[in-house]
DNA sequence: TACAACTAAGATAAAAAGGTCTTATTATCT
DNA sequence: AGATAATAAGACCTTTTTATCTTAGTTGTA
């Protein structure tokens, strides 16, 4: 459904949400050993989600990546999605067509379009905030 | 959502159901052409196909690629699929994780299987018969 | 039976996604 | 100020997916 990167961007924000909520900030190392992957590739996803404004960084020693209490239960899913897999995941169509839409579709046009629609309200109505609560009280994990 | 040669896959089973009905069987090229795909790419795709019972082929001079017509209303959408990219994607974690359920769910666990569900349920119930409708009134397309 | 028109199958190549490594930069603590 | 611990950025490698190429095999028809 997502590509790998975005799968780690996701998990890695549930977890940065989480302990901002304690006041902490998160160093690389320990958001890759807490959400099981792997470090490097998770500095460049990390970089993105700063670049587009899901968390911040400090640099420095007892530096890290932290969002702010306030903005965890503004962020959505959506937002992640789309700054690391853009918007493809609305738009494109079904069998691949370049060119399918209402007025010239493929066969599968309206009986996707419902899908990716229901997918795209989840995701623009589930936000960080709610996805924390799981994990605080042991419901939910992020890894294995 | 799906592979390039599951979407090709789809693609190829409309186009040669519709011909089909028609009582034409279609060669390799004639499918690439129509539904606007690499041809020997198409090809590997449509041995898949063959090799699991979706439609059949005949070699030698006006040999080509054929579906009995009984079948074409009981093939489904959930079979191309199955028979190309396996059955990850009804299973698979939207995070990723590799063991993910009711049990030791992920935080977005219960709102991707709904939207996993709801996919299942229109692939598993939509024919390839009730998709050739749209194509033959010029409704409906398989390229561009 | 030989040819033409086709599929079958596997080796190879190119592109994209996934992942690593190195170097530079920044900030804090001593 | 200097050492250290962290992020930033981009070059590089690996694997998977997508696509091509080549050779072999099949079959209807003249």
């Amino acid at each position: 459904m997502f590509s790998k990167a975005c799968e780690y961007g996701i998990r890695a924000t549930i977890h940065v949400a989480v302990q901002s909520l304690e006041g902490n900030k998160v160093s690389l190392k320990a958001i890759a050993t807490e959400i099981d992957s792997p470090v490097a590739f998770t500095a460049k996803i990390l970089q993105q989600l700063v670049k587009h404004h899901i968390m911040h960084s400090v640099m420095g020693p007892a530096g890290g990546f932290q969002i702010e209490k306030k903005k965890i239960s503004e962020i959505r899913l959506s937002q992640i999605v789309n700054a690391i897999d853009g918007d493809a995941i609305y738009k494109s169509c079904g069998l691949g067509l370049k060119e399918c839409n209402a007025t010239k579709p493929c066969p599968v046009h309206d009986k996707f379009a419902k899908i990716r629609d229901d997918l795209k309200e989840m995701l623009e109505h589930t936000s960080v905030a709610e996805l924390t609560v799981g994990l605080e009280t042991g419901l939910t994990f992020l890894k294995r």
